[in-house]
DNA sequence: TGTAATGTTTACCAATCGGTCAAATTATCT
DNA sequence: AGATAATTTGACCGATTGGTAAACATTACA
């Protein structure tokens, strides 16, 4: 007989991490395209492999399943703006920040576009991370950035407006791949497009907040 | 007994155009946060205010709406790239661009979500209009910024990717509205962000354009 | 006003949905 | 090896899904 789910959490098995790694992974396939709703745990279980009472010995409901991917992901996800460092010179750390998330853009399409499908439903299942640990790294990164600012070393400027900004020009190649596929055509929708997005990026940021 | 469907288009009735006006209405509030498949008949009957079967009487399948909705959205979209003009000044096209692009995402969010979902998704219902029609147009107005460029009148850069961090920047406020209105909190997510945003907006993109 | 076309609703259908259960199978440990 | 715990599956459940059929109600027009 199997032992009750909550005493599962206590001692995990082998079987359990493999899993549980398995499913989140399929998860994630299935989620960051169709988004919760659109989302069916039979799709999810085809994906993994197994099946859908399987599913279910790991995960009991389908939000349970979609709550442990987001927490998996949310670390990672923040990690290069928690990297953005207040005693880097302005340009250079503009710079790389542009170039880490344009890699997570690159690497992690599937995480991008699961956060991207919960901000078009309203962030139903994230909405208090949005109020609080999000807005309090992003307040302590745009105190840094109009330290900047203030000192001249980089044109004065809205800091929050400026993170929008490097956050959707990234996140635009993973969420909108398809789209920058179709319109570059076959030829330059290669992985040369990224190369090319972190030059033009990185112009138009670095030239636009050159102080006058 | 009702017409057979195919007819039903040739001449249209008062309240056909203003059931379906109605039923478009509800159907942009419903597939613009859930998406297609995530949407239910249901829904957008309720939304609407009448029955599901009324519902199927206008548009036969959950498929006709979405294309109906989508079709009649599309046009009004392209309108402020399909004014980019060749002869006036950079600077000033650039800005006003931005400017539009903005006012967009300020007064049709729904719309700019809807297509938000559709990319997410793969794009399986615009993918051929994504190739064509928009591909062409993009086409047209890079050729445009590249004269420009190529004279000296603004920096050198790729106008694809000018092209895609405009839309990105200024859709964003629009598809990652709950995330702004989160992270800028209660005083600051009013209406007024509009105008900050264009700000930061329109000196990020003249600034970083500037020739050297 | 009569009547034919148009519009609406109730009742319903098969398929799919999220999820349960008990039985069967496999892994683990002594 | 045998016992016990962990894992997997097929059969199934009630609710919801997209969609239909036919009766009913309303509108437009001669």
């Amino acid at each position: 007989m199997a032992i009750p789910r909550a005493a599962k959490t206590l001692r995990r098995t082998r079987i359990q991490e493999e899993k549980e790694e398995l499913i989140l992974e399929a998860a994630l396939d299935v989620f960051s395209v169709s988004g919760f709703r659109g989302s069916t745990i039979d799709q999810i279980a085809e994906v993994a492999g197994m099946s859908k009472p399987n599913l279910l010995y790991y995960f009991r409901t389908k939000e349970a399943m979609h709550r442990a991917l987001i927490d998996r992901v949310l670390y990672n996800w923040l990690e290069p703006l928690r990297a953005f460092d207040a005693e880097g010179n302005p340009e250079s750390e503009i710079r790389s920040y542009i170039r880490r998330k344009l890699e997570m853009a690159r690497d992690f399409p599937r995480e991008s576009r699961l956060f991207a499908n919960e901000m078009l439903q309203g962030a139903p299942h994230v909405l208090d991370m949005l109020k609080g640990p999000l807005k309090e790294l992003v307040d302590e990164k745009a105190a840094v950035i109009r330290t900047w600012t203030k000192s001249g070393k980089i044109a004065p400027c809205d800091p929050y407006h400026l993170i929008f900004s490097i956050w959707s020009t990234t996140q635009h190649y993973a969420d909108f791949d398809v789209q920058v596929r179709a319109v570059l055509g076959e030829e330059h929708s290669g992985d040369g497009r990224f190369e090319d997005a972190a030059r033009f990026l990185e112009r138009l940021f670095i030239g636009g907040l050159r102080p006058d």
